[in-house]
DNA sequence: TATTTTTGATTGACTCATCAATCAATAAAA
DNA sequence: TTTTATTGATTGATGAGTCAATCAAAAATA
């Protein structure tokens, strides 16, 4: 059975199955044998390869978020106008894999913990720029650059806002409604700055 | 030292201290000892009083929500047209207290546990229908109901977000900011509706 | 080709620390 | 004396991290 080079398919194996796990349970707190068990190896072959289990979880958002950029890049790759581009990017973070219930519960977890570890934050305050300076990049071309800060801003929190009402399961946020949502937020803003000019 | 009467007065310690130690570290992966010790006391007396580490939590998160239904109780109980109420709301979420880094790390933690927690779950669920109750009720006098669950959606996720990405403490989102930010949207969309209303 | 050596993969068993929960004992009211 | 408040000591469970040992593929050597 043993072969040679299994380094990698092991790493992916164990942090795809540490991103389940943590999704599942919506918690940090869980263990390495845990994660191991449904890697399908032991729990000291995970130690073997991460070291720790800090260092797995820091890969496992690191993984998270390569995963929301691929996404986000195929998703821009088609698109040609600013608006669409917006859209875009408003479409993808509602997702189906993103929007999933684990998903979610992943993501709340490392919020969490991002207050106690500073590779974690380091990760997410590098989602929240790429988010907003997406959103910038897009907005520049239908408005000034003051207003495109403040509408990416609020742009922004709607998003992570959805995300969080979803986790709760209550209120029936789908993926649709909430693009819905969020793409209006953004029309009604332009509406409202071309008006103005108009007016003057 | 050991007097009558104690049992009121410690568990409020205790349940405050909790709040403190969750907000400080945030995450309930607390001990009842730095909890106790924060509150003065002893793990064992906390244990005695609450039974065990999960009650003394379902009572921290009832704390935090009941300090925030008595915050917008009185916020609201000043004002009167619809459209000063909104406001109302919005500022209460932001005010200082419930802004803090250390609340919202304990906002983020309890969201996290209501993963696991049936408990948890309820009251925050209860929070967010608060909220947007508020928030339809005042609507309500100033459009359509349709209209009024929608704004009311987008404006709780608004909040919601804010509150995470201030979390990050890495963009600058003040409290003002945000009010702001939240109380244009409402505008943004009344007006939307009130000049297609003219149109027709 | 056949045999030996080396090396990566893998795990069970163990250690050590932490923590929730319990309990028996003490001290001070009532 | 009975009740309430309080704690130090203890227990039992859990879980991260370590280690020595095994196994099989690959490489080197005969």
């Amino acid at each position: 059975m043993p072969k040679v080079g299994m380094e990698p398919v092991r790493r992916k194996a164990l942090v795809d199955a540490a991103l389940h796990v943590i999704g599942d349970q919506g918690t940090l707190s869980v263990t390495m044998s845990d994660i191991a068990r449904k890697a399908g190896v032991s729990a000291a072959l995970a130690h073997h390869y991460f070291g720790s289990k800090e260092q797995l979880l820091v890969e496992t958002v690191r993984s998270l978020l390569k995963q929301l950029r691929d996404d986000t890049v195929t998703a821009l790759k088609a698109v040609g106008t600013p608006r669409e581009r917006l859209s875009a990017i408003v479409r993808v973070s509602f997702q189906a894999d993103q929007f999933a219930p684990e998903t979610i519960a992943a993501w709340l977890a490392f919020y969490s913990d991002a207050q106690r570890s500073e590779e974690t934050r380091r990760f997410l305050v590098i989602y929240a720029r790429r988010l907003r300076s997406n959103l910038v990049d897009s907005l520049k071309s239908l408005c000034v650059a003051d207003d495109a800060q403040r509408i990416a801003e609020g742009t922004a929190a709607m998003i992570d806002g959805l995300y969080i009402r979803r986790s709760l399961g209550s209120s029936p946020v789908t993926a649709e409604a909430s693009i819905a949502l969020t793409d209006d937020y953004i029309t009604l803003h332009l509406n409202a700055l071309s008006r103005q000019e108009n007016a003057a």
